[in-house]
DNA sequence: TAGTGGTCTAGACCACGAG
DNA sequence: TCGTGGTCTAGACCACTAA
């Protein structure tokens, strides 16, 4: 693989060395070539480089020592769900050993509450789809995810959601809008809240709920995402440095 | 407010830029100068600028709009507990509007369990130090936090960990080590699993558990940090951009 | 069209760590 | 001491947005 022009070079750097990393070129726990070594390597400059190094440094897969070198770390191969991109949640299951699945349970028209007309700085009453979906891991539900949309901010008002699309690219198809950034807040929930499905195999456990509001880079918010994760089947793992 | 070289630049350009946004010199949704006018103003190269915008914007506090501006988010205000940095309980209990203060509990050498050791990466059976600490929001305790360090680490195998520091600042102080990475899982506990100072004023709700890992850079685990987290009265919000 | 942020370069000097 | 990553510069060109 070599380096094109048209897209962003400092993306296909890290997208070489992403897979590099992932293939075992640069095993666990190696030192990787030093940053001029790749600048030479794949024609660019040092700075570009170290962008690209700085994204997998940020997300924990590579230790940078001064003076010393370049590490791949051994929490590479454990491809926990890192914190900072978007939230995959068939990628969260993956990472956990499992096969994830979508199912689509329900897709309907309604009015906004008050209370989630304030979280989207909507009025009460407002036009609004809900999504739900449930995602497995393997054979068992591991995460039920409600996403609101308002109308309001719809291209074509009669249009239905796309019930396979991540709630980034649903946002984009049919609004037109790119999300900016979003918040999670993260609750635990007794048992007598929790969606039917989970009550089948699980002992009286509480679950984690995760309330997201997706906002575009004018800091409007755009759409809810309400999620009941079962916290005892799939690890919830967040890496800073 | 001047630059002065011996600190690193950046650093000196994030901290005047972040006072600029707290103190409201920067309001709330409003423009701030292009990079290139504070380049000049603070006498830096738009590239340090950049970098420290960058910490900013990927913070969720400012908005960069290609071909427009860097705009101030109307989070700014919020002062959550953003992510990324260090994750200060006395900091989170302010950005909730509580006003925080740290009890010690209790401080104890012990050995190592089966589990705590394979976190740790060491032997079972070896020592350790457990400190145990309840941070109040207002009056109200709101986040119960056992720290575990393997006295292997210590440079003096005699000292006593000191109740008062961050753990980061503890490691640092009584084995000489800088954090590098953490990573946190979290998970929703039920009621019969809640330290007893919780048990007090709350119904039979469950509550949050964070258990984190301090790693140094060389990938070594150091600590070990076991927090139980009221997110009924403290709000858990991530952001990410 | 003018000005903004986004990307990239080539070079410089420094702080640090291993040998 | 030498090579590493960490920091910083001055400049370039591009993509985008608002007026």
């Amino acid at each position: 693989m070599s380096i094109q022009r048209p897209k962003t070079i400092t993306a296909q750097v890290t997208e070489i060395l992403g897979q590099r990393i992932r293939d075992g070129v640069y095993p666990a726990n190696s030192r990787i070539p030093s940053e001029s070594e790749l600048a030479e390597d794949l024609q660019v400059s040092r700075t570009t480089v170290r962008n690209a190094l700085a994204k997998f440094a940020a997300d924990g897969l590579l230790i940078r020592k001064q003076g010393d070198g370049t590490y791949v770390s051994s929490q590479a191969s454990g491809i926990d769900q890192r914190y900072g991109g978007q939230w995959d949640f068939s990628r969260v299951i993956e990472g956990n050993g499992f096969k994830p699945s979508i199912q689509m349970l329900d897709r309907q028209q309604r009015t906004a509450t008050a209370d989630e007309a304030e979280q989207l700085n909507i009025e009460a009453g407002q036009p609004l789809w809900t999504v739900d979906r449930l995602f497995y891991a393997d054979d068992f539900p591991a995460i039920y995810v409600t996403n609101i949309l308002p109308i309001a901010y719809f291209h074509n008002k009669q249009a239905i959601p796309d019930g396979t699309l991540h709630i980034h690219d649903l946002l984009d198809s049919v609004c037109g809008q790119t999300v900016g950034y979003a918040t999670t807040d993260i609750e635990a929930v007794q048992w007598s809240d929790i969606p039917r499905v989970f009550k089948q195999d699980r002992r009286e456990r509480p679950m984690l709920k995760l309330t997201e509001v997706f906002y575009n880079r004018d800091n409007l918010p755009l759409a809810l995402g309400i999620s009941f994760y079962d916290d005892a089947r799939l690890r919830l793992r967040l890496i800073r440095s």
